[in-house]
DNA sequence: TGTATACACGCTGTATACAGTTCGGTCCGG
DNA sequence: CCGGACCGAACTGTATACAGCGTGTATACA
């Protein structure tokens, strides 16, 4: 799409990631001149980054302030995901109907749904959990490649930085992914069968089960420095 | 949101009214120097309005190259379309759900229900159609206010300009219009009503009758100097 | 005459200087 | 001791100068 090259992406990128993994706790003022320090680019590239984040919601910008990370509450929290229960089911709906012609995709899938059930006999432990999280992140990404719809694809992307963010914020419960791993599975077969209303039906369950267990998680024990909005 | 003054606004303001308006025909090279001498401002507020324009999908950006005003496809019309009729019967149930509580939104639409009655009336002419379109403009910016859910609503109005550019490239037959009155009645006389499934079920009707006309008229006569990809 | 190459122009990407405004701290008065 | 106003510092918004790259053209050669 853009330039992979370039400072102002660069900035973007290495904010973006540093936002995703809640190393960037929301609140934390984002000053220009500070990131020109710390990113070695000039104020022009920092400040673009830092628009493009503010449109992803990463950032909130205040006219004549310092932008910030942006705040998480519980509100926006059940929009986001209402939002993708939206979304997502019918990015599955797609890819079903896609995986009878694309071989790619379906080879995909196979390998995915492989690697999935071999995670989901190993023994719970941090390695395993992050594991699963970048399994997961694949199967994602697999299914928004698949997506045909520019504009369902393009938004389904921009909302994933947020579940990344709310993932590493609140560590939830580790059973909680033996639980997601049946659930992904679910997803995969339903996807390799063609069986779209099977797969839009699994995605849907998911995302509800997620958005229960994050919002507890939320509720229950802020993490170091977490700030949320009840 | 952001600054409502500022020349970045402005900057952004002024081109996106004029690719929705087509005045700005798809394939335009907006040069950030050339945008300079004709806005009054310097290139960084130019700089970051073209970077939002781009944001919205109204303009296309390469890099080390001019950005141009984006241009349109027969798919991009469909998936424009197919990706409104999954949000917007969704911001539909919303208001629906809402109008019992919300007394400010009840009044605006009566009062719109009146004045599309009276639209509805009147002869054919080009003013009645712009009349019109300013009406429905109204029916829309009301119910994306009375959506809760902050991405649906974000995205929702981000869709509107590409919208708005296609009804002004692509004159539409003037006696689209008489069925459209009669389609955002039965939207508004729902959401009155209360009826979350009739409002939606209307606003999908309204939307296939809608990328039908749009299709068939890009299809026909592209209008002076439309460019359109098949 | 067709093609390949070299040059020149223009454009974006980046860096930096300047002006206006807002926020926070401090000092004074009650 | 508390409240308010003034002052200073820092930040964003804006303007402009410089460098690198790509594109298009013109020319020389096969």
């Amino acid at each position: 799409m853009t330039a992979p090259t370039g400072k102002a992406e660069a900035v973007y990128r290495q904010l973006r990631a540093q936002i995703e993994a809640g190393e960037l706790v929301p609140g934390t003022p984002l000053g220009e001149v500070a990131l020109v320090e710390r990113t070695g680019a000039s104020r022009t590239p920092v400040r673009e980054a830092l628009r493009r984040l503010a449109a992803a919601g990463l950032v909130d910008l205040a006219p004549r302030q310092a932008a910030r990370v942006s705040r998480i509450s519980m509100q926006s929290v059940r929009d986001l995901f209402a939002f993708r229960a939206l979304l997502e089911p019918e990015a599955m709906r797609s890819a079903a109907q896609a995986v009878g012609t694309d071989g790619d995709l379906r080879t995909a899938l196979t390998r995915l749904r492989a690697d999935l059930s071999r995670i989901g006999r190993r023994a719970a432990s941090p390695a395993r959990s992050t594991a699963f999280y970048a399994l997961a992140d694949r199967f994602d990404w697999t299914v928004v490649g698949a997506t045909r719809n520019e504009h369902l694809r393009r938004t389904i992307a921009e909302l994933r930085p947020h579940t990344a963010r709310l993932r590493n914020l609140s560590h939830a419960d580790p059973r909680r992914i033996e639980v997601s791993v049946v659930e992904h599975l679910r997803m995969v077969d339903a996807l390799l069968a063609g069986d779209a209303d099977e797969a839009a039906s699994a995605c849907t369950d998911h995302l509800a089960r997620s958005v229960d267990t994050i919002l507890a998680t939320l509720l229950s024990g802020p993490g170091a420095g977490l700030d949320v909005i009840t």
